[in-house]
DNA sequence: TCATTATATTACCACACGGTAGTAGAAGAC
DNA sequence: GTCTTCTACTACCGTGTGGTAATATAATGA
């Protein structure tokens, strides 16, 4: 007999609330923004603004803005996405603070928001480039164990 | 008649593909690490590492680990978590190079493999103080501008 | 007015993912 | 040996989301 189980009423599920506006930081340490100290409601903010560059066509759409504003046509261009695509992902962008509109007559203009954007991706940017660095030395240690027994 | 459509076959999804280990930055532009310069597959790279942290839960567990090494249980304990979803949260984090693990006899105990993530949440921290800080000039703005009329 | 261009929106599908219960396995304790 | 504890894994459900085609809307031009 198979071990399937079917129909069963799931639990509610464990999500954290959403938040609208309250306080990020607990009270006891000062205006230190150290994440060991971020309620739960800023612990969310902060997994959205990651969850929104947590994918490759948003990714490109930032990359393709770096240069300066473009409308969305430029974007679609630029990017090789699709223009429904491209719209949705720019609402969840403008959304999430990320990149601002602006109209000019019949194009829509979009750019970064908030230029501190390249100076956080240039971190990971670095981590990233260390990481992979690491693996690869792990890579050749392993193999140099390996010719030598 | 609804305009429903269905059964219809789907194309195939412009997806960026999985990257194993190419060469992240395009030559051209010597070793700086500017975002406008990434091949696609380092923006997955990118877009896969800011998804990791793009979970509160996750974000609860590095913020845990933020004071030293723990094992699973003090994790649990002090993250509310359920049991399976920690392990589960704790193996995609490892995957990633977030956190690193040690078994010490039973136990299983893991660390944050890279300090340099603290200063880049931190950075993360400043900008949604700083937006949430215009948001809320932009709305003391408009509430005035709504009483001098 | 009608056609065209630029952008946004809607409905839909496939798939990924978070959470859970249950189970498995490994290491000590007895 | 058995029992307990700790961690990992599997199967499952529900929901969220990326992509697309089709449609809607709005501005401009003929």
């Amino acid at each position: 007999m198979p071990t399937k189980l079917s129909k069963k009423p799931v639990a509610v599920q464990e999500r954290a609330p959403k938040l609208v506006d309250t306080k990020l930081v607990d009270a006891k340490a000062g205006d230190e923004c150290g994440i060991s100290k971020l309620t739960p409601e800023a612990l969310s903010l902060m997994a959205d603004f990651f969850k929104v560059l947590s994918e490759v066509s948003r990714l490109q759409i930032v990359c393709s803005l770096k240069a300066g504003a473009k409308n969305v046509t430029e974007i679609i261009e630029e990017t090789g996405l699709g223009q429904a695509n491209v719209s949705k992902h720019l609402k969840m962008l403008t959304q999430a603070g990320v990149v601002a509109r602006e109209q000019r007559g019949v194009c829509v203009y979009y750019r970064i928001a908030n230029p501190f954007l390249f100076e956080l991706c240039d971190l990971v940017c670095d981590v990233l480039t260390m990481q992979v660095e690491q693996q690869s030395q792990q890579l050749q240690q392993l193999s140099r164990l390996r010719q030598n027994r």
